[in-house]
DNA sequence: GACCTGCTGCGGTCTG
């Protein structure tokens, strides 16, 4: 049978009516499964694929809405996404009179009370909404999800390997336990290449056994060029602007500065430019510091301006599938943090079939340049990082045991212990463990024993009734900046941030007039210039394979035609620098320049085995500087220095002590974790061990290495 | 030099 005839007649119908030709590859494979078997699926291939619908024709095909609750629960990681894709769904739930209902903090009320009244069709929600109806009205779980049949969620990667991750992954096994039967998942994603990541994505849907990937490997030619202009930290080079400009001015383009305030930079700087020759005037700024509204206003214009052209500088924030339309060009400037983050701002140009996707990639420095050039060659291997999973989740636990608790009027150590026994998110975490910290919990009131049952504690009444318990992340204060009541978007408190500054935001310049720190509101007047706004950034660590994959770029003599003649001059003059060294293995070799009582050790590998190794030279005293997340620079003999590395007593260093002293001494180390800070002391040294630190991977990086001296 | 993500319930006011 085709793909086609297997759908129900609604759905053919809906295919016919919208005059599709033929379905996407994807999709004829995705229905050809999902209609003959209950195994959970991923479905992996490059945006504007046709995903969505690849996981919709035949879940709604198959799925007897007839039957009361909520069929299909679709889960998003933003809320953006929700609102486009409900407008799909909904289309196609016209054929068959199925209600598709948004449930997400921004949601109609009205439509979710509609929902609790007659529970069917389909539901779009966040992770954060499904907790906070586990907490709140717990009898709602039951009463709108124990019918499940399928659960969709969307960008799946963009959960792996993060808290936000396992606290989904918390989830769909509670709602799992609460359900009749058992659901069946099919996860999205257009970033997952290699099998190390096929594996996890499998353990985090279930196990292996049960998990299949459905993949569209269909290649999408790229035109990529690299450009070189020097620069400093503080200000883009005009020239780069001016190339940018004259590049980017007849086309529709995404530009990635990396940096919210490089961001404001280049969208004020090329509007400038622009102005001046009588260019065209849609020049944007989108980060998560521009106000909401004038973000929405963005992605309205880039979506619905067929004839007009834009450009709009952004981060991250326009990485993941909000539609935003076709875009002609995609600007990179200075190299992405990982592999996985290019292939999405990759993914963004060309979304039309026949055209190829045209990337630009702009470096202001050496290193920047050889770290481009890294992604990019990792990235045409199809090679992607890693995934770290965090395998004992200590402070999510914390925060599923606070929440289970909340849901009940209380509960018996028993039960609650049960209740992560069968939880897939939290299986490495010992029963003992588990038991510990809920005593633990207990101490500091965050939990309360009424004759044999828990509650929750007086401490934790405070944390769990706000709305700030929802999430697994956290976020800094920012002053909100306005105009004459008209909302801006907003900024953390800096010393850059006083009456009469002038400050870059929204793509335009204003000069601040009053700053309250009561309410924390800044106001502003339009101003002729300014600077780029100072945000306090919290980083994103790079993996060791593009550290590596960087060394081996300078030791290769391989030319690059998607070079420009500047960029060439700079690969090989950093290679001449290097050929002083005899590196014949680069996974295991490392340059050591020894000069008069200095050492210079490029330790090419991740921004955490640099942190751990940082570390470790503080305990071994050894006076170093890291520089530039690339090198070392060292006060020290080269001998002592490459035996005391090689030779490092771990027993002697006593890291189990060292780590608790610090949890306890800095309690600002753990300020990666929301919910760490409640767990007793060692479990807080464990996290810092494992997440902040990597003393394993530092640990076999430093048995390989073979340090080579010039 | 450094990204992003989400949010209840209640009581008040306004609108049809």
């Amino acid at each position: 049978m085709t793909a086609y005839d297997m759908l129900s007649e609604p759905i053919r119908k809906y295919i016919r009516d919208k005059k599709w030709e033929s379905l996407r590859p994807i999709q004829e494979a995705a229905i050809q499964k999902i209609m003959t078997t209950d195994t959970h699926y991923v479905l992996i291939s490059r945006t504007a694929s046709g995903k969505t619908e690849a996981a919709f024709l035949p879940i709604l095909s198959k799925v007897n809405f007839k039957e009361q609750g909520v069929k299909v629960l679709y889960i998003s990681p933003l809320i953006a996404l929700i609102n486009d894709q409900f407008t799909r769904v909904e289309q196609l739930c016209a054929y068959l009179d199925v209600p598709v209902t948004k449930w997400h903090g921004e949601a109609s009320k009205g439509q979710k009370d509609r929902l609790i009244k007659d529970p069917a069709g389909i539901m779009l929600i966040t992770p954060e909404s499904i907790e906070a109806m586990f907490v709140n009205k717990p009898y709602n779980v039951r009463h709108l999800f124990s019918n499940l049949e399928y659960v969709v969620i969307d960008e799946i990667h963009s959960f792996l390997g993060s808290d936000r991750g396992v606290h989904l992954q918390s989830l769909l096994n509670r709602l799992q336990k609460i359900n009749h039967k058992k659901f069946s998942i099919v996860g999205l994603s257009a970033t997952v290449s290699d099998a190390n990541q096929y594996m996890e994505l499998k353990d985090f849907l279930g196990t292996s056994e049960n998990t299949r990937i459905i993949r569209d490997n269909t290649p999408k030619p790229i035109n990529a060029v690299f450009k070189y202009f020097p620069g400093t930290v503080e200000e883009l080079p005009l020239d780069l602007l001016k190339d940018l400009y004259v590049r980017t001015r007849e086309s529709k383009v995404l530009i990635f500065p990396n940096a919210r305030g490089r961001v404001e930079e280049v969208a004020v700087k090329l509007k400038q430019i622009s102005d001046k020759v009588g260019g065209h005037k849609n020049y944007f700024a989108h980060h998560s510091s521009v106000d909401k509204e004038v973000r929405e206003y963005v992605e309205f214009f880039a979506k619905n301006s067929t004839l007009q052209n834009f450009a709009i500088s952004c981060t991250s924030t326009l990485e993941l599938g909000i539609d935003i339309g076709n875009v002609d060009e995609v600007v990179q400037i200075d190299a992405t943090h990982s592999i996985a983050s290019l292939i999405q701002r990759v993914g963004r140009s060309g979304r039309r079939e026949d055209k190829a996707s045209n990337l630009f990639l702009y470096a202001t420095n050496g290193w920047s340049l050889i770290q481009s050039l890294a992604c990019w060659l990792l990235y045409k291997e199809q090679y992607i990082e890693p995934i770290s999973v965090n395998k004992k989740p200590y402070d999510v636990l914390v925060h599923q045991i606070l929440s289970i608790v909340k849901s009940r009027s209380g509960i018996t150590l028993r039960q609650l212990l049960e209740e992560f026994a069968g939880n897939a998110a939290f299986k490495d975490i010992a029963a003992t463990e588990t038991e510990e910290i809920i005593e633990h919990l207990k101490e500091i009131d965050f939990l309360e024993k009424l004759g044999n049952e828990y509650i929750i504690g007086i401490e934790g009444e405070k944390l769990v009734n706000t709305k700030d318990f929802y999430s697994l992340f956290s976020t800094p204060t920012f002053f909100k900046v306005g105009s004459q009541g008209v909302k801006i978007g907003e900024l953390p408190l800096s010393p850059q941030i006083r009456e009469n500054e002038n400050i870059y935001l929204s793509a335009r310049t204003w000069k601040i007039i009053d700053v309250d720190y009561q309410t924390k509101k800044i106001e502003v007047i339009p101003a002729k210039d300014g600077k780029k706004p100072t945000f306090l950034g919290d980083g994103t660590d790079t993996a060791h394979q593009i550290r590596q994959k960087m060394l081996e770029v300078l030791v290769s003599k391989e030319e690059f035609d998607f070079l420009d003649t500047t960029g060439q001059e700079i690969v090989n003059m950093l290679r001449k620098e290097f050929s002083i060294f005899d590196i014949n293995h680069p996974e295991t070799d490392r340059p050591l320049l020894v000069s008069n009582e200095k050492l210079t050790f490029y330790s090419f590998t991740s921004s955490k085995i640099n942190r751990t190794l940082s570390f470790i030279m503080n305990v071994l005293g050894v006076d170093h500087q890291l520089d530039k997340d690339i090198l070392f620079e060292i006060e020290y003999s080269q001998s002592d220095f490459v035996s005391t590395m090689k030779n490092i007593d771990w027993e002697a260093m006593n890291l189990d002590k060292v780590m608790t002293d610090m949890a306890e001494d800095i309690p600002k180390m753990l300020d990666f974790s929301k919910w760490g800070i409640y767990l007793p002391l060692h479990y807080q040294a464990e996290l810092l061990k494992s997440r902040y630190f990597d003393f394993e991977g530092c640990r076999d990086y430093l048995q390989r290495l073979r340090c080579i001296e010039n």
